[in-house]
DNA sequence: TCTGGGGTCCTAGGACCC
DNA sequence: TCTGGGGTCCTAGGACCC
């Protein structure tokens, strides 16, 4: 038998983690700036209704949204990871199957396959009473289905935050209803060839040629394709695989000349990678570093990156910071001004299974007990509580972060205090 | 003049997602 | 003045091998 699949989306997830902790914000207009503060990342209902894109430059919104009196946030991920854990941890209580897709959704296989809309309302109900955070439900016989379901109720207050779409007939009505763009898995560029066909609905595009499809869309186009119809080609995966990547780059608060600032950064990026690396057991045998004037701008624009095979796979940040510079002094060029800078780990494989190289000794056991060592302290005291000397104590490339709200949940001093 | 063809691996670039 | 960051997958093309 064919099974239901459900999506659980966080309301405006970043809005609600903060309104959680203020009770002033429920009622106000609230967004939430990426990095920066460059971009509106998280928009509550309220400034979507002022027409605010997500994505959308803040200087270009900061008047409008002030006019509204809205309340701006500098993005708090320690906060909204936190309150992630917590709604998945009440998902996987009420679901034997999960699939954490997101850090505010989740795909879900019921228990119960009879009654299904119950059962969503009922998940709704208690992540709500369980965590503070709204949600909205979709069910579908596809997980593409599933998210449309979803979108539309989140659209359509009367529904009550479920909205069930596993029969046919309901498939066939608002496929018609659904902008080609606003399907799942068809971005931009894809949006355009579809227009420029003539396939304007998610309805025409379920009933478009297989063969233009993968042509044009390649085989996962064509996969979107056949959820569309009802067949479903995305399976749950309840499993997180590990990262095959991992990366950390920055923006710059200001452009960075020299190259001595870079080193720095980049040390700093380092260190950041090379402890995800070590959180998920595993070492890396390629590093690669980039850096960049783009994209914005006037003047003379230079991009270009670096990447080196190590002697042996490592997860030791000394080597890699020193692997990093070596990349960085090749590409450097003098004369510009810096916008953002990254480096990206990948080759990643379990450490427990590497079998040593005889002649390179980078990860010898010292260096291992070491990197135990800084972890523990770090993750105690703080991230940054330990750091390598490369990495700067200045940080000339602050972000600006201007409108921090607290760490609620993951920081003794930053509890919510009552007072009586 | 006429000079194979198929398989594998790797990488860069492009598309998508939240 | 001011435009995020971290991922995934697919494809095409080149290198290399037999």
């Amino acid at each position: 038998m064919a099974s239901t699949f459900a999506l659980v989306d966080c309301d405006n997830f970043y809005v609600s983690c903060e309104r959680l902790f203020d009770p002033s914000l429920r009622e106000a207009p609230v967004a939430i700036l990426s990095n920066n503060d460059g971009c509106i990342i998280a928009r509550s209902a309220e400034v979507k209704a002022l027409g605010v894109p997500t994505g959308g430059p803040y200087f270009k919104y900061e008047r409008l949204l002030a006019r509204h009196g809205t309340r701006v946030f500098s993005s708090n991920y320690a906060l909204y990871g936190d309150m992630s854990q917590r709604v998945m941890q009440v998902l996987r209580q009420a679901a034997p199957e999960v699939e954490v897709y997101s850090i505010d959704e989740a795909f879900l296989h019921l228990a119960d396959t009879r009654a299904p809309v119950d059962q969503a309302r009922q998940i709704r109900r208690t992540v709500r009473r369980w965590t503070g955070i709204p949600t909205s439900i979709g069910l579908g016989p596809t997980k593409t289905l599933a998210k449309i379901a979803t979108r539309f109720a989140k659209r359509h207050p009367e529904v009550e935050g479920v909205f069930d779409l596993t029969h046919r007939r309901d498939v066939d009505a608002l496929l018609g209803l659904v902008h080609v763009g606003d399907v799942w898995g068809i971005g931009p560029q894809y949006t355009k060839r579809l227009l420029a066909r003539g396939i304007e609905t998610a309805r025409q595009l379920r009933d478009a040629r297989d063969a233009w499809v993968k042509k044009h869309l390649t085989i996962v186009g064509l996969r979107t394709v056949y959820e569309l119809r009802g067949v479903s080609c995305l399976p749950l995966d309840q499993v997180r695989p590990a990262k095959k990547g991992i990366t950390c780059s920055r923006s710059f608060g200001e452009p960075v000349v020299v190259l001595a600032g870079l080193k720095e950064a980049v040390a700093a990026y380092v260190t950041r990678v090379a402890e995800k690396l070590r959180a998920q057991t595993s070492i890396a045998a390629t590093l690669c570093v980039f850096i960049t004037t783009k994209p914005f701008g006037k003047g003379p624009h230079y991009h270009n990156s670096y990447t080196v095979t190590l002697p042996e796979p490592s997860a030791y940040t000394p080597a890699l910071i020193r692997y990093a510079h070596r990349c960085l002094e090749k590409i450097y060029r003098p004369g510009y001004r810096y916008k953002k800078a990254g480096v990206i780990l990948t080759g990643i494989q379990p450490a427990a299974t590497h079998q040593g190289h005889l002649f390179v000794q980078a990860d010898h056991p010292g260096n291992r007990a070491l990197m135990e060592a800084v972890d523990a302290v770090n993750k105690r005291w703080g991230r940054g509580t330990v750091f390598f000397a490369a990495a700067g104590t200045q940080q000339p490339w602050p972000m600006r972060q201007q409108q921090h709200s607290k760490r609620y949940t993951t920081r003794w001093d930053e509890v919510p205090e009552v007072r009586a």
